[in-house]
DNA sequence: AAGACGTGGCT
DNA sequence: TAGCCAAGTCT
């Protein structure tokens, strides 16, 4: 099927060259991509903007580089400083597995971030999207880089969906492989714009095709932008009231208290469920990011 | 491999 | 405003 196939190819090159040419002019001016951050830096910004949007990380992500210019910086303090400057920013796993990374660079890659795909992956908090992400932005290495903005583009421009179906991460990566420009410099452009045009255009609720730089170019607007008919890929539990609010709640007061410990009858005594409040201290204690000694909680050491 | 995991912005 | 959604990863 040459045919098919050299007329796939000829619209995934001009749909790369369109996206590449609004993403030059309109690319937000977001600090990690400036041309002097580290790799480091870099790693830093995208475990943080795992399920988390630009404007929150923004300014957590100053104050951490500042603090720890490197990853010999971080894992010379202690892991509770990280989980106090990591703050609200959600998902407080992720100040730990970044404080692990951080160590992990220091002992087996002589302080510097490593650049092969296996070696990242390796890393705690690393998964497909963060470890493409690391050698195409920060290595300039020509990687697919997939994350809900690009699987909800492909879907809709390509695909003519409106909406991605269930990740798939070979099935992914294998559909921003066949758009992806052969030259690296393009590549990696692409794989920002691509993302970008996700995060500020192409966007989940409203899009805004008017002003959409692909717009002629879309399947999904071709068939008439018809609605999503597949069913919720995953139905987020409710948050008022669930474990997850009173493990967030257990942290707060323990990062509010730092460096000082509380005694375990004064974390949330007046938490409504205190089945709840037991199961969230038992399973912070079990993810690191409390330890309990002589009836104190307190952030790891 | 389905579910757990924070917190806040946006419609 | 209640609910959807967010630069995913781990177990």
């Amino acid at each position: 099927m040459p045919t098919t196939a050299t007329t796939i190819d000829a619209h995934a090159v001009a749909f790369a060259a369109r996206a590449n040419a609004w993403f030059a002019d309109a690319a937000r001016p977001l600090p990690w991509r400036a041309a002097d951050v580290s790799p480091w830096a870099v790693l830093v910004s995208e475990l943080m903007l795992q399920q988390t949007q630009v404007a929150r990380v923004q300014p957590k992500w100053e104050a951490w580089i500042e603090r720890w210019p490197t990853p010999a910086a971080l894992a010379s303090s202690p892991p509770a400083d990280a989980v106090r400057a990591w703050d609200r920013l959600g998902y407080p796993r992720r100040a730990l597995w970044l404080h692990a990374a951080a160590t992990e660079i220091v002992e087996r890659h002589g302080g510097e971030v490593p650049r092969d795909l296996d070696a990242l992956l390796a890393l705690k908090g690393v998964g497909p999207y963060t470890a493409r992400a690391v050698a195409a932005f920060a290595f300039g290495d020509r990687h697919p880089v997939v994350d809900t903005n690009t699987r909800r583009v492909i879907a809709r421009a390509i695909e003519g969906r409106a909406s991605a179906g269930a990740p798939s991460p070979a099935r992914d990566l294998a559909a921003m492989a066949a758009l992806l420009p052969r030259d690296p410099a393009d590549a990696r452009a692409f794989n920002a714009g691509a993302m970008e045009l996700g995060a500020v255009v192409c966007t989940a609720r409203a899009p805004q095709c008017d002003g959409c730089p692909v717009a002629d170019l879309c399947a999904w607007r071709a068939a008439g932008s018809p609605p999503d008919d597949a069913p919720r890929v995953r139905t987020q539990a409710r948050y008022e009231g669930s474990d997850r609010q009173a493990r967030g709640a257990v942290l707060k007061s323990l990062r509010d208290a730092a460096p000082l410990a509380v005694p375990l009858d004064e974390v949330l005594p007046e938490w409504p469920d205190p089945a709840q409040r037991e199961r969230a201290i038992a399973s912070l204690i079990s993810d690191g990011l409390a330890e309990a000694s002589d009836g104190v909680l307190a952030l790891p050491g």
